[in-house]
DNA sequence: TGTGATCGTGCAAGCGCTTGCACGTTGTCG
DNA sequence: CGACAACGTGCAAGCGCTTGCACGATCACA
């Protein structure tokens, strides 16, 4: 009820027990014997008592709080991860938080060590692939990277291999044969990996680099309608959703002139018109996966693992069958 | 470089003076003689000194961390405002907290519990008009309120008025002769402001109550056809899209058959298609006149005020001349 | 019944910073 | 030229909590 300005030694008086012995019911309740502990948990609710984090982290070294970097907070992906991470903290008892460097890679290092001070440890969500400097950092603190890899770091990345297959996959199973995959800017780990694949596969044209938005999108539509391509794969669903606003403003029609297939599964996809075939990402399990390497780092269990998750080929609208079969793009033999 | 670890009675050591002094230089400057500020200022980035926060809010009470709770942060809406609010924090050397109450009204309470030790006020950002028990809340710590009034609470809201007044206007200049606005939750402020608007227009009917999310918009999209209403003015932006692919399964067409207003005007309204008329709510404005708010009352300057921000209408694709121009519905005479 | 191990709790020293107070210097005025 | 006011800086007492250590009680075993 009261709850406020109630403080260790209250909670001990009411329980009549030293100051000492109530830290450790709710740091260590193993050390305490079962009538004290029961006695001093009663006092603690009884006074409402909530400790104090400045004190405990000043006196303790930890901070119960794990910072997340993201880039840019009104993106759903970001958001989407954010939320996840924020719902383990609260059942885990420890607070979140956010720093929002706004797309700028310089603001992530400096809020990087303005935070440092406050947190146990980060949950960096980064398209850049950028090293160096974060290592430093890393040393200093436990951290995990989110979609993108880096070595002695501990990271929790998205099948971009996998993103790019299904969604190819699923255009020729459709009958496409000249399907373009967007790619990503050049300092993206993701989209580094992503090109590898497509230069793998046989009869798939890569354009750009192209900024993953939904403008970049509408730029792009009269391009890919030139080249004569029947199906694309873009970059993510931001993207996708710009090609099919592009196409339209052509005077074009998705599906009907170009199959399009995004990436990530944003809401936004479902509620297109026509709704948008995409690979989703699992970003909660991104999110709780981060979080759950982060802690056993914080425990101490130091193991620099490396997560991939798997993702699914979302098939709705924006796909379809070619206007009419292509023969497979490739070398004429 | 090294910058952590490093500690005020390092750099008073490096600069010469008495810690007390660097905390000084640091937490008001006009008391200490030039030159030693300067060489005290020297010292700290000579160093790479950071504070320590835990250390400051302790000894001086306060923690230099605002709180912000949402009831979504991937809701664009709010996640615009939790943007704009952090870039505040960041330029103005503070950190935020952010708690994501994940739409459930008990936990804002105990998430707002459980941060207020931890920060100097909050930003709380909840549709739902429940006073009694923030009061509480708000009487300990500074609070403001978005997006929903209360007496004696700082607020900040979006002119609820000028939405309804302002979509409607736009349909009848079209010439829409019936027109529908779609209730809000009941337990909505924001709600109740605009049902209060809806009453006083004649000739416009109110539909719901009804959630303000996609799904239900889809589900409202037969209802309104059969009302037979032309124009329909919708909770916020995810309904109104919600709407338009009703429609659109219904085998009708936006706007050639209905036409649709949102409100808010988030991203997705521009890259949806059509794309989405709609109020716009100045949400970067919200959040920043909620924090310059929230730093007068930490300054001490009590002025529970409350701040009504201005609309604007967005015409976009989503609006046209009803199929035929209704008589205007009302009393016949 | 004596001895040592085990368990439960008290004790007190900080964690890094802020801030009211005291003290020594200058500068100013009569 | 003495008294007094700024002014600039040092001093030290905490802020609320954690934790290594010490200590008394209890228990098992010989």
């Amino acid at each position: 009820m009261s709850g406020d300005g109630v403080k260790l030694a209250d909670v001990a008086r009411e329980a009549g027990v030293h100051p000492s012995t109530v830290s450790r019911v709710l740091s260590r309740p193993e050390l305490i014997g079962e009538p004290t502990r029961v006695a001093v948990r009663a006092a603690i609710d009884r006074l409402g008592y909530v400790p104090n984090r400045a004190a405990r982290q000043l006196a303790g070294g930890r901070t119960g709080t794990i910072g997340v970097l993201v880039p840019d907070i009104t993106n759903p992906y970001f958001a989407r991860i954010v939320r996840s991470v924020q719902r383990r903290c609260g059942a885990s008892g420890r607070t979140m938080l956010l720093g929002d460097t706004d797309r700028r890679h310089d603001v992530e290092q400096s809020s990087a060590r303005a935070l440092a001070p406050s947190v146990d440890g980060f949950i960096v969500c980064t398209p850049i692939a950028t090293t160096a400097s974060w290592r430093e950092i890393a040393g200093a603190k436990p951290l995990v990277f989110v979609n993108r890899r880096a070595a002695g770091v501990p990271s929790v990345v998205v099948d971009q291999t996998a993103i790019v297959e299904l969604a190819v996959e699923h255009l020729r199973e459709l009958g496409h044969g000249a399907i373009a995959v967007v790619r990503g800017p050049n300092d993206y780990w993701s989209a580094r990996q992503r090109d590898r694949v497509i230069r793998s596969l046989d009869g798939v044209t890569a354009v750009g680099p192209v900024h993953p938005d939904y403008e970049a999108g509408v730029g792009l539509a009269a391009e890919l309608l030139d080249v004569g391509v029947t199906g694309v794969v873009a970059f993510n669903d931001q993207q996708a959703l710009g090609i099919v606003a592009g196409v339209r403003a052509a005077g074009g029609s998705v599906p009907a002139d170009l199959s399009v297939v995004g990436s990530d599964d944003i809401d936004a996809a479902a509620m297109s018109s026509p709704t948008l075939t995409t690979v989703a990402a699992p970003m909660q399990q991104l999110g709780e996966t981060a979080f759950a390497a982060l802690e056993r780092l914080l425990d101490g269990r130091h193991e620099p693992a490396s997560t991939t998750l798997p993702v699914t080929l979302s098939i709705r609208e924006s796909t379809a069958r070619p206007p009419r079969p292509t023969a497979v793009k490739g070398t004429p033999t």
